[in-house]
DNA sequence: ATCTTGATGTCGAAA
DNA sequence: TTTCGACGTCAAGAT
């Protein structure tokens, strides 16, 4: 019976306690078979790249996923200790007795290694995932929900445009108010500080040399909400605010 | 022997292919111990908080962390799916016959609940870990970098501040030049956009306003190199560049 | 608790 | 490939 077939056969494969041989085979057939495989045991683990990184040892949990991403855990935080994005090339060795798992990239050039001191359980998972995931509440159910009831940011407003492109970037809706005059909408999915403001600012900005034009033109920030100090910038650049949330419901 | 004893005496506790009610089972002991568990299996995900999501039936990873955190990963991406940060409240329960393991918390008031229809594995992990990650290549080292030799900018540049407050927030370096100008220095550890020049640009403003200075005060955006638009906006505001990286090494 | 900004941010889309 | 902005960003420090 072959790896691959060993895969196809069971959901999951699981050694507990492995000599560093045996959990350096373990995890390079779980990488060649295209197997979701964690790791975890007693190890230290070095980064280099876009910055620098050591962790002395500690007991930690180790996941590579088919796609060439690595991450260790250790019991705290949401985030990874350490980890490589996807696309990386990931290796399972045994060095100088001890298990080593590596991970690199070039562009930026990345490295990754995990030298194990101690594995206690090494487990290779085949994973099937047909589904996606649907997220209701982003930025964009914000702008859906403005353009199906453009009177929401003030009545007698027209959208004429989204993602309209300016020399400092595409403002998120472009269009002009009852009486004419052009509108640039940033929208915010929650509350936003100074550099929301910055952002709509530049693209004003940009509106009026792109445009030449005289006539006043309106900076409109949309979001559920701006702090003190946003309030402020908006003003001092005659920039306007209106309190909206991306969520319907409730 | 208690769960507490059990989870002293070995460092990984692990059931495969369990029915739903011994998988809950260990998953609330798991948790009750305070261990890292991990869950493989077939499940769909419902979220709903600051916004809300849905997954359809698949395979995932699930990992509970004593610190209230969970993770649910697919086999793709180096981001979890779905996730809950540390603090909240974790329950495994047997509901209508299949494992759901539920996370809530407050202040947002959010919620994730994991139903399985399948559990391929549940481990419960005793995790020992004293070590810190030593990082470097952070802004924090560009900015000891320019302390220790301030000619790096600019000859004749004397800092006279980090972090210095102003309205608009805090300048990294404040200093000023060979001719007593007054130099407000922004950094970067990597190459930036737009974003930060409007970052700059706002801190000079409120120089400005707040020294009632007449006399030209300087702003600097301390980088390893900047985008085409960022550099045209810093042209336009008449804001200036130097080119620096945090990495001394190499 | 809120505000502000950095981050090995990550991710996706567009040029 | 680089650039740009969103993200349920997260995490840390200050108020």
């Amino acid at each position: 019976m072959t790896a691959s077939e060993r895969h196809r056969a069971t959901r999951a494969d699981t050694v507990v306690d492995p000599e560093p041989d045996r959990a350096a085979e373990r995890v390079a057939d779980g990488i060649e078979e295209g197997a979701l495989v964690t790791v975890f045991g007693r190890c230290t683990v070095e980064y280099d790249g876009r910055a620098s990184s050591t962790l002395g040892p500690g007991d930690r949990h180790v996941m590579l996923k088919p796609d060439g991403s690595i991450l260790v855990h250790t019991d705290e935080g949401q985030q990874p200790v350490n980890w490589q994005p996807p696309g990386c090339t990931q290796d399972a060795e045994l060095a100088d007795g001890d298990l080593r798992i590596r991970s690199r990239r070039s562009t930026p050039d990345e490295r990754l290694d995990v030298r194990f001191e101690q594995v206690t359980q090494v487990s290779a998972f085949a994973v099937d995932d047909a589904s996606e995931l649907a997220i209701s509440g982003t930025e964009e159910d914000l702008r859906e929900r403005i353009l199906d009831d453009p009177e929401l940011l003030e009545a007698g407003f027209t959208p004429l445009a989204t993602e309209r492109q300016t020399s400092a970037g595409a403002v998120d809706i472009y269009g002009e108010d009852h009486s004419g005059r052009t509108v640039a909408v940033e929208l915010k999915r929650k509350r936003v500080g100074p550099d929301a403001v910055g952002q709509l600012r530049r693209y004003v900005d940009a509106l009026e040399r792109d445009l030449h034009d005289d006539a006043e033109l309106r900076g409109m920030l949309v979001a559920p909400s701006v702090t003190d100090r946003a309030r402020e910038l908006l003003e001092r650049n005659g920039l306007e605010f209106v309190s909206l949330t991306p969520k319907t419901s409730e």
